[in-house]
DNA sequence: CAAGATTTTCAACGAATTCTCAAGCGCCTG
DNA sequence: CAGGCGCTTGAGAATTCGTTGAAAATCTTG
């Protein structure tokens, strides 16, 4: 359920800068180096918002901002050492949202990218419902409903489903789950995920011991049936 | 009908140089000195786009932000010469779009208008009249009605009731109701929130103690019930 | 300025939820 | 076919979360 940003940065050292920036916030980041890397990576699976450095090898920023606009409505920043207006312009005429300069504060980009989900957010199309054969998932509702009837999850269980949910098929081992639904801090207990997949599956399985929709998958973890 | 710019800007020369270079681009321009007359003119005639200078006698324009943020959604920029970035945070934690640091070039400007305009959320078409079974809310006259018997909120109740009911069925966050409802800058965060939800409750539903329309959803927030 | 209305803070209670622990079960492997 | 490893299950303890009443602080109004 969290925020996704997608950055495209050559440069290793800002790159991970920015990443614990950005983590900090509580956003889920995903790297690219090059452009053509970022364009593959965004059209696989879109995030929520794309940070795209100017300079980079092979397509250049600009590129990457005129081809992710072409088939989306993400909030886009741009960022450059080069403080020259004519760029600014270059850049948000190609369809960026914002556009900073180097060498930036890390506290000024979580909040030029605040300012930019605020605005995204109830903007965004349609909100998506996503459906697994009797059950519906809609996540800005926080509700879930099985053959029309709502079902009752708490928070936790809800996170843990709409991270399932986000990935249909992919297999999510109990590390990738602790991280994305609790968050980075936890020590993990062994049987934590398990006692909520657990807890999920009694709510939203006919037969909780056959399960059809959170499957196991022996020795790696679980995953959604699409 | 062009589009309508309100610049609040106390220093004339700067503010004719911004007025010439917005007409440049084929919109209206509408000036106000001070952080009164900016919130009077937008009250009474509300423009696409707002750029707010921080330092401004009496009001400052934070403040200004937030004012103008609590009625609208308008696209705030906000402009100072300060280049603190501290400042930079405050702004757009106040509610604005984008932050220009002066000496900034008129191109620039246009182009993040741009930019915002681009974005800006199409104004919602005439009276969205909201009903939720007995309950009516007619924004624009700051009235409620129970039953046909319309019922007394205070400020602070109608706005958290009309925010609520502008996506119902949405799950908003504390933190999305404080922004939202109070505008930044609210510092003690406790159980505000709730208790405002409390005693809208107790106007508005039949029995506070089961809601039907104002419900909570535990660990993720509170929302109106379509 | 004072009374009244409204907003905000505070603390405590009860209930929902999360987490831990340990035993049980079944599949895979040797 | 026996043992181990990994997953499931149940129940109890600890924690978090929302509700509530009341009082303090702030804003409005006459």
């Amino acid at each position: 359920m969290g925020t996704r940003i997608l950055t495209v940065e050559d440069d290793e050292r800002i790159r991970t800068a920015v990443k614990l920036a950005l983590e900090d916030e509580g956003w889920e980041v995903e790297e690219a180096e090059t452009g053509e890397d970022a364009i593959a990576r965004f059209t696989r699976t879109p995030s929520d918002v794309v940070l795209i450095d100017i300079m980079l090898p092979g397509v250049d920023g600009f590129e990457v901002c005129r081809s992710i606009r072409r088939q989306s409505d993400v909030p886009i920043v741009m960022v450059t050492a080069r403080a020259d207006t004519h760029d600014v312009v270059a850049g948000l005429e190609a369809g960026a949202d914002d556009y900073l300069t180097k060498p930036f504060v890390p506290k000024e980009l979580s909040a030029r990218i605040r300012a930019l989900l605020r605005r995204a957010r109830p903007a965004s199309p349609g909100n998506p419902r996503l459906r697994f054969e009797e059950l519906e998932i809609v996540p800005q509702e926080g509700v879930v409903t099985r053959g029309g009837d709502q079902i009752h999850l708490t928070k936790t269980e809800f996170r843990l489903l709409v991270e399932l949910a986000n990935n249909p098929g992919k297999v999510f081992s109990r590390e990738d789950l602790l991280e994305k639904v609790w968050g980075h801090g936890v020590f993990g207990d062994g049987r934590l995920v398990d006692v909520h997949v657990r807890r999920l599956r009694t709510k939203v399985e006919a037969d909780p011991a056959n399960p059809r929709h959170v499957v196991t998958v022996r020795g790696l973890g679980y995953k959604l049936q699409p």
